[in-house]
RNA sequence: GGCAGGUUGCCCGAGCGGCCAAUGGGAGCGGACUGUAAAUCCGUCGGCUUUGCCUUCGAAGGUUCGAAUCCUUCACCUGCCA
């Protein structure tokens, strides 16, 4: 799908927050296939919903016939980008290169590595290990000057509270990552989060300065929720990609619980919908809010993208199972026993069951016996769908859903599964 | 280097010898209302073998029947002076 200018979709989509300069930009993609690159530093094992952005957002444009480098942050992973909120702690090499691994894993299969504008991978640990003190000083350190990195937003955020002068320096490894790319591949747009504007328009500043050459730069815009709160928040933690740090159950209960007034935003950033589809969803959802049907097409298609066709089948069999409001001896047992596994399942003996109390802490849904104990007082703890009012009440084997299986459920919506052998 | 102030539970922030597991707000969690939404209201919010016990108020010592609260030393932060 070649559209005449994709700058035109992205603006549509509300993907782009800040931009050097649109018409020089937009008159760029016009005149073929421009080679642009977005980083990622691996500061954790696993990629989560704010990369999804970037990474969607490159498969865009390169569906657009443009082409993409994916910069894997080998040598940036090792310093730390500075944060408002304190100091980075270090993070050893080894820790660095397995999650460099990890990251490079997670963003491949959105990207075509065939065809004419193939994608490629590449790591700045490759032009950064290797390269001097001295030269780094002399060919790039000359071209940036202190006042100005001191007059960045988050650099004088840190300055009361300290900032190490590694930290300091970050910007100028990944502006080196952008003037590399330029000069070896061609490479003349680059394009991340908001909160990278400030290393973006770095590289930019940099190629005019050492090349004398013009590059450009996009932001994405940050992604939050209506009352202004930063999105990407589960009751686990981030929303992980990695389905070992959050199962594709839980990914697609994330969407499906989105509020109404983000759905339409959140499709055309995360789905490849067109606008027809997308408008009339939009509409659904404000005629008839309580099918939520944009809830579902936006949860279904971010998981499909990320989990696979198979998983988002069986993240949405489990919820209609537990969800389904039916009675769950109806349930075959193979469904059953899907759908808990999916929401998350531990198991016991059935030779002596657990209270209530511990069954809670044991599946996961209670931190402690002593929140346990709570959410029973507060009226939040369900056995097999019925409230159970005293912590110390004990499951008997005639509790086992087809024949192993109890279903806890805490709240309204967190259920888990314990099965009994 | 000198003087003054600070360091409290997930975050912000009271407390200033016993009634303190520690006021209040936010986040979180549960309930009501709903649509597995938002808003609102109510409750809850260190751990445990839970009418009690244990561990918390920057760190380590000390005074006291008893300390988050007093004293000493150390670490870090802030302000004023040099």
């Amino acid at each position: 799908m070649s559209t005449p200018n994709v700058l035109d979709e992205l603006q549509w989509r509300g993907l782009i927050a800040h931009a050097t300069d649109l018409d020089a930009l937009r008159s760029h993609l016009g005149q073929g296939s421009v080679r642009f690159y977005v980083g990622f530093d691996p500061t954790a094992p696993s990629l989560h919903m704010g990369h999804l952005v970037q990474i969607l957002t490159a498969r865009r444009l390169q569906q657009a016939g443009h082409t993409p480098y994916a910069l894997v942050g080998g040598a940036t992973g090792m310093i730390g980008d500075p944060k408002e909120t304190g100091e980075r702690t270090l993070n050893s090499l080894d820790t660095v290169k397995d999650w460099v691994e990890k990251v490079r894993g997670q963003i491949e299969p959105f990207l075509s590595f065939e065809g004419a504008n193939a994608a490629t991978m590449v790591n700045n640990y490759d032009w950064t290990a290797s390269l001097s003190v001295i030269d780094f000083l002399r060919d790039i350190g000359k071209h940036f000057p202190v006042n100005r990195m001191l007059a960045r937003d988050v650099v004088r955020s840190r300055l009361e509270a300290g900032i190490s002068y590694t930290e300091f320096s970050y910007v100028l490894l990944q502006s080196l990552d952008f003037l590399n790319l330029h000069r070896d591949h061609g490479v003349t747009l680059q394009f991340g989060g908001s909160d990278q504007w400030g290393n973006l328009t770095a590289g930019v500043d940099l190629i005019r300065r050492a090349d004398g050459e013009r590059a450009h730069a996009i932001a994405t815009p940050l992604m939050t929720r209506s009352d202004g709160t930063k999105y990407g928040k589960t009751e686990g933690g981030a929303l992980w990609l990695d389905p070992e740090m959050l199962s594709p159950y839980a990914f697609h209960q994330f969407w499906l619980n989105v509020e109404d007034e983000k759905v339409g935003e959140l499709l055309r950033v995360f789905t490849f919908l067109r606008r027809g589809e997308i408008a009339d969803l939009e509409r659904l959802t404000a005629e008839e809010p309580w099918k939520r049907a944009g809830q579902k097409a936006l949860a279904d298609e971010v998981t499909t993208l990320v989990h696979g066709a198979d998983e988002t089948e069986q993240a949405k069999a489990a919820a209609a199972a537990l969800f389904g409001g039916g009675d769950l001896h109806a349930l075959s047992t193979t469904t059953l026993a899907a759908a808990l596994r999916e929401a998350g399942a531990a198991s016991v003996s059935r030779e002596a069951l657990p209270s209530i109390v511990d069954l809670f802490v044991e599946a996961g849904l209670a931190k402690s016996k002593g929140e346990a104990r709570r959410t029973v007082s507060e009226g939040g703890a369900y056995l097999n769908n019925v409230r159970v009012e005293d912590p110390d009440h004990v499951p008997t084997t005639d509790d086992l859903v087809g024949g192993s299986w109890l279903v806890l459920r805490r709240g309204k919506k967190h259920f888990a599964g314990v099965e009994a052998r």
